[in-house]
DNA sequence: AGTGCTATTGGTCACATGTCCAATAAACGT
DNA sequence: ACGTTTATTGGACATGTGACCAATAGCACT
């Protein structure tokens, strides 16, 4: 009596498994690094066999762009959700949030597909693809608050970019042992977003 | 009668050829990245053979981290030399210059590293160390600054991390194509540093 | 119950990487 | 001129990557 060697198939519908392989890519990407995502990585997390990964992504950059974009995306809808709520309140939220663990991954990850980029045409696009959205997404909220008399400024582009710019500037440090510390990169984000909206200082703390 | 097949080897001082690789290598990172740092890429435009390379950095991890050392050093030496001339002058100086190609070269390098040390811990402490001394010297640029009256600013510390995140948040945008542009970028990180030094707008600029 | 479609397997292939080592030859001192 | 030191070679090895493909077997439909 032997017993079965080899699993028994489990065979899914195409458009499931496609979408578990990118459940997991994402996961991987926002733990560990896209560079981790290989297609024997993502078989062994599935428990297939690799050819299937190649079978669904024939390119494996396609994979990676793709789980880049649904990883960003997936965050961004938890960090800054569409309309919901007053402006400022939204803004408040987003910012507690940025303080969290979770957040350290995603600027990782962002760092990770800003570099790797250089070298993959498809995650450069994707990358632009989801700096668009964020970017958009943040001037919303910035019209709306100017409209409603939240915030105050002149031009909602500019002060989207600057506050992004600043993100995204203390995203660099995403990797960085906390070795160096002052208290000014404490508040630096929404110092930064309280002065271009015209708020008061601390009106986008705690 | 036989050509000889092989070229007639050259032998070097340890020292002078530790600095030939070095010097290579650095050059490979600031125009291609630190990935393409590998032993046999290095070897190549040496003309010599790979194991020669592995014998002067037998963990390559070292060889690119002091690659990455020597060039960001040496291009903040052009970009922010010590001590020559006015602080105004200077820092005016600095922002000129990033506008040529080689600082896009140098912001790309600083991406790659921060991105990089991720995995790399030699790397990771060369980023910090390289990351400290840039913010001395643009601290020390504020303060003389401060001390002559030519900058305005009560914590010299907090303008000089303002400005620092300022032009790395600039520096993400590194390896993306110009498909968006906005008027205010451009202006970006001069207008901060004259915020925080309390300079007229336009101080910095032409 | 039988049949066709195709998701899945298992294996191969070429390529690039870092690391290691015995043998060789260039440069130097005697 | 001769030895000695050691910088340098040439090659091997293990590992990890993406890509590719014929054979297999699960599932839906008839």
């Amino acid at each position: 009596m032997v017993s079965r060697l080899t699993a028994p198939r489990t065979r899914k519908a195409p458009a499931e498994r496609r979408d578990e392989i990118l459940r997991t890519a994402a996961r991987i990407a926002l733990g560990e690094g896209l560079e981790l995502i290989t297609v024997r990585r993502v078989a062994e997390e599935l428990d297939v066999r690799p050819g299937l990964i190649s079978h669904y992504f024939p390119s494996a950059e396609e994979m990676v762009s793709e789980a880049f974009s649904r990883a960003a995306l997936g965050e961004l809808e938890t960090l800054l959700p569409r309309a919901s709520g007053a402006p400022l309140e939204r803004l408040r939220t987003f910012f507690r949030r940025s303080e969290g663990e979770g957040y350290l991954a995603l600027s990782r990850l962002w760092l990770n597909a800003r570099h790797t980029s250089r070298f993959r045409p498809r995650l450069q696009a994707a990358v632009e693809q989801q700096e668009g959205i964020m970017r958009d997404r943040l001037l919303d909220l910035v019209r709306d608050g100017v409209a409603s008399g939240a915030f105050h400024c002149e031009d909602p582009m500019q002060a989207t970019l600057e506050i992004l710019v600043v993100i995204d500037g203390m995203g660099s440090y995403a990797n960085a042992s906390d070795r160096f510390w002052h208290p000014s990169l404490d508040g630096m984000m929404t110092r930064a977003a309280e002065r271009v909206l015209g708020l008061q200082a601390g009106a986008l703390q705690g």
